[in-house]
DNA sequence: CGAAAAGTTGAAACCAATCAAATAGGGTGG
DNA sequence: CCACCCTATTTGATTGGTTTCAACTTTTCG
């Protein structure tokens, strides 16, 4: 069952950038195999030092940090394409917990041969560091929403973004995405209670903007929910697949 | 005025991992030359591409982001050591600003030459994801702070992380550290406003946790500090000097 | 079909934001 | 060297957004 890269479907979106011949060549060696990981399992954990790198080929899942008081912070949501344990990679343990939230399958990398890419695909070894950039980017964002928008905003704002991030990897149909997560993620990841984001929720479904149940988010007014989420003008970030 | 990069004063504390002959050769020529700036100064601004690229030698300063409704995030501290303008390096343009709060001393890099660097010094391109990926860490650890915790426990966590930081830089001397930032900074960093932010200072003078006045934290309880902002057990993490 | 998990809703309590105003500090020009 | 201005800090009172508590409904799954 193990996808090729020359036919790797992600590879075809305007999404990410393009990538040579030698350079593909490579990517199908470093290559080791694909893993399925079942929905609410745990790929990587906060504290361990894995030998495998991933990247997403398909389905969904999340990263989260617990604090002493056993708190959680989801610190990402993770799509078709990303690319997981860079920290343990290259830090040697991972700073947070990735779960799957769906059936996912994964394309397995060995950790031990990070560094031949290093030295032998300086290309490549740029664009992993172009997506570790990106994930910085991304975790910035998220904090500025965290850090200063009220909760209507926050709630629009995160929905806005999976709209898009969805509708770029090619998932949308009529104005729906999918969205299997649960609330207490949402909340959990914007830094409000589960009643607040439930109640926020309400209100946006009522305003009728979106719709979400079933794992489906339905966008009915895309513009008032990039507007209400302050991200009006905010382009899709093109970047290289790992 | 140009340092050599072999009597970098910053590069014999146990903070940094070492650096082969080789590499430190290969850094001096790299290195283009120093730039002072002023406090107050914009280094880099949000959206710029930036032609070069800096490692602070000395100073201290911010990086934050802008928001649509106005409002200021502050996503990161920079102390001497730092790596400022990756993302500019790698994807193009800035995704933060970056102003020096002190006078700070800055080493110049041309961005030109960060494609010799994953070219030829492997080791050295491997460094600059692995600062890449503690970036990614450090916004994470905030992300979590902002996200999960409540005033007093923020407050806290931040000057801790202040004094941890600053101490593994050698600049504690009796339990002071210079912090010459202002309450608006630490509001916007934390989430908080400026008054609450105020209030919360004046809780932990009061109970004898810590003073900060003129530039200067001075911390009286260690073990109280790190208990209220959460991070008993966290060790301070090793990372490469660019 | 029953139990557990996820979602929903209302009421009360509270933490933090906002408003308002005074005090302290730092720099500059007279 | 002092008066003045502008910025930063401090403090009190009030408002309000969010959390917490509690209970109920719906959905999911074995």
């Amino acid at each position: 069952m193990k996808t090729n890269c020359e036919n790797c479907p992600l590879r075809q979106l305007d999404l990410f950038e393009d990538m040579s011949k030698d350079e593909l060549q490579f990517m199908s060696r470093f290559k080791t195999g694909e893993f399925i990981a079942q929905p609410g399992t745990e790929i990587l954990a906060e504290g361990a030092s894995s030998s495998q790198l991933y990247t997403v080929l398909d389905g969904m899942g999340m990263r989260y940090k617990t604090l002493e008081d056993g708190s959680r912070q989801v610190v990402g949501f993770i799509l078709p394409g990303d690319f997981i344990g860079l920290q343990s990679g290259v830090m040697g343990e991972m700073k947070h917990t990735v779960e799957a939230a769906t059936r996912m399958t994964l394309c397995v990398f060995n950790r031990s041969e990070l560094w031949d890419l290093f030295k032998y695909q300086p290309r490549r070894a740029f664009d992993l560091t172009h997506v570790a950039a990106t994930e910085e980017f991304l975790l910035g964002e998220m904090l500025a929403a965290v850090g200063q928008m009220n909760a209507m905003t926050k709630i629009a704002w995160v929905l806005n973004r999976f709209y898009k991030r969805l509708t770029a990897l090619g998932l949308n149909e009529n104005d729906q995405v999918p969205l299997p997560y649960r609330q207490q993620d949402i909340a959990d990841a914007m830094g409000l209670s589960l009643v607040h984001t439930n109640k926020t929720l309400a209100k946006l479904r009522s305003q009728g903007v979106v719709t979400w149940s079933s794992e489906m988010l339905t966008v009915h007014r895309p513009n008032a929910l990039a507007e209400l989420g302050l991200s009006a003008g905010v382009p899709a970030i093109r970047r290289p697949l790992i």
